[in-house]
DNA sequence: TATTGTTATACTCTATAACTATA
DNA sequence: TATAGTTATAGAGTATAACAATA
């Protein structure tokens, strides 16, 4: 087979991985009543507090897009607004201890449901598997 | 390290690399006026004829929001509905010429625009990567 | 003047429920 | 009676443009 019939094969491959793994995702965050976006704002304050813009940037939207989105978690208690001390134009968001629970528990869920698909390799294989994703990473 | 630390980091390595994916997907649909679902609707209707019924199943979406999925793309001039031959009840779903162009330049675009990430990779380690994922896929 | 965040507006995506036409 | 598709309705996600407060 050529190179280039080789690498439609990878980038297709690659593309089957992510609708899956992302309909993994989107599935238990629905289950938990959230969207993929929120699942992805908990997975990201959970080591750090981040303010609108910086959280829009991380995730690419725009920030009066962050402000429904932050607004409507905030609603389910999972978030909360603080004022930024350096900078009184900011607004600072974190997790709160709902949100945090949250996060952890569909954290684990997401391991579980991924574990048929990672199950299908060997130990040796995922960490192959790992590695050439990571070499792959930006 | 321990297995646990180690299926965690796969985890995470598939999460990164599914959401670069859709990233990268969702933004080449944008740049030609399209949703991330139309663009797999019309990589999907690159090689079949599907009901609305099917393209729903085949998406896990509602018949009702096929409905309008199909109407957009339709008032696009991308896909264009037809009567099924065997029930008259149902209506077939099919790429206008047009929708085939497109889907054809999406398909080159996709290729380019991952080239930066797989281009990390040696052909040989992109082989080995393309065999590891197809074995963990269903 | 430039930046941060919000508001107002509009469009897409999605689901649920009720409906029509056909099987 | 069951199935295929549409319509009506509602909520979430998203962007653009205009705005107030602060830097």
């Amino acid at each position: 087979m050529t190179r280039a019939t080789d690498d439609a094969r990878l980038i297709d491959a690659l593309g089957q991985t992510a609708f899956m793994t992302m309909g993994a995702l989107t599935g238990l965050a629905a289950d938990a009543g959230l969207s993929l976006t929120q699942l992805r704002v908990l997975a990201i304050l959970r080591d750090r507090r981040l303010r609108m813009s910086d959280l829009a940037d991380y995730l690419g939207l725009e920030k009066s897009t962050m402000t429904g989105l932050v607004a409507r978690a905030e609603r389910k208690e999972l978030l909360a607004r603080e004022p930024n001390a350096q900078d009184a134009r900011a607004v600072d968001v974190v997790l709160t201890d709902r949100g945090r629970t949250v996060a952890e528990e569909l954290e684990a869920a997401i391991r579980d449901a991924m574990l048929p698909f990672t199950a299908r390799l060997s130990p040796a294989d995922r960490d192959a598997l790992g590695a050439l994703l990571r070499r792959m990473l930006p």
